[in-house]
DNA sequence: TGTACATCAGTGAACGCGCGTTCACTGATGTAC
DNA sequence: TGTACATCAGTGAACGCGCGTTCACTGATGTAC
């Protein structure tokens, strides 16, 4: 063993790392191999040992909100830490947000990836799915328990996203605040989660 | 004028269609100008006699529901000739049905490019955006006229744009089903347009 | 503790390939006589 | 009506380049003695 224990996983997780930052700026097609090694630390020959192939990073990098610690203490730090009340409204104000809405390599790779994700293969769908069906989850457990509450849970996860995918897509900032607000503003009412006058309403 | 009047005009038209068409399927990054010469019957080194660079294309082919005759008149057919009542409800239902969901060549771009859009220059986001407040605009005219119909109309968008973007990212085909049925009936409880137990509310 | 060694993570040259773009040329066309 | 010509839309070879992938090699490391 000449090298440390956990050495590999380190690597590996620091070059999944470097490929969400570059995917979510710039999407699977354009980003090469090299920069994504580069970013991680590395030369670009090493690559093919930690991975098949360069698609084999797709799914690995949808995956990641669950495989790596730190964001899978993200979103269960929203259905566990604060279970009850108001987490729908948390995940819906967090995912419309400004921070959100600029923060586009730490976004959420539904917002950044989508239609890269629907020109993959089955895997990377897969993972897609997982994510987006974790979501719906929690939202609907924030939900009052009626016969629509799976219906609506998916209507809001689907305005979150869509809300921020068509934001991001258009050329005036001002007008992609309100579509934000907008979706906001519709995505709690939805929910029955609306504030009462309490403060204003961006997050 | 050794060609036909107008015939420039009538191979820039295929050369954009060829490219709407390749550019749905698979993007912008992946395409090659040889490809969309070839799907317009010409070989690539025609291109630059007609564009300047691939880039241009984007913005053109996001452009084309305006300055194409033919999709034009499905916008405006929407608006003009059924004004008044349910031309949302028409255009929400149109949106998220089975056909637009499968038929990926001739989807509407804001569903196949979005994040293709939002990682191009401003031009194409323009182009993308009056797209946007096209449709927000015919949703909304079809609206009661309160003070939100507006952020009413923009959710509606968002939603039925969302909607597909996620169904055609996700593995499984009959939950993506599922979620276009349940962004579609929340979309036209949100534009009040539900059916009231008529026929069966798939489209 | 110090040294020799086996391991294997990482390197970088090399591969074939297809890309966007350029450009000298071809040949089909409308026009002038 | 028929012919010669000027025009220019379209062709395809060529360019430099960067890509994904491979592989023989290097050299840093933990281990055995």
């Amino acid at each position: 063993m000449p090298y440390p224990r956990g050495h590999r996983n380190e690597v590996k997780k620091k070059i999944v790392d470097s490929a969400r930052r570059l995917f979510n700026r710039r999407g699977f097609e354009s980003v090469s191999i090299a920069e994504i090694m580069q970013g991680a630390g590395l030369t670009h020959g090493g690559f093919y040992s930690y991975f098949g192939s360069k698609s084999d990073l797709y799914a690995e990098v949808m995956n990641c909100f669950f495989t790596d610690p730190e964001w899978k203490a993200c979103w269960e730090g929203v259905s566990v830490d604060l279970s009850g009340t108001d987490v729908g409204a948390q995940v819906v104000n967090a995912y419309l947000s400004r921070q959100h809405f600029e923060d586009v390599e730490n976004s959420c790779p539904m917002v950044a990836l989508p239609t890269d994700v629907a020109r993959s293969g089955t895997e990377t769908r897969q993972a897609f799915e997982t994510v987006f069906r974790a979501m719906v989850d929690v939202l609907k457990r924030s939900l009052a328990r009626t016969h629509e509450a799976r219906e609506r849970a998916q209507a809001i996860a689907a305005l979150s996203i869509g809300g921020m995918v068509v934001a991001r897509s258009l050329a005036d900032r001002a007008y992609a605040d309100q579509l934000r607000g907008s979706c906001c503003k519709v995505a709690l009412r939805l929910g029955g989660w609306e504030k009462r006058k309490r403060r204003a309403r961006r997050a």
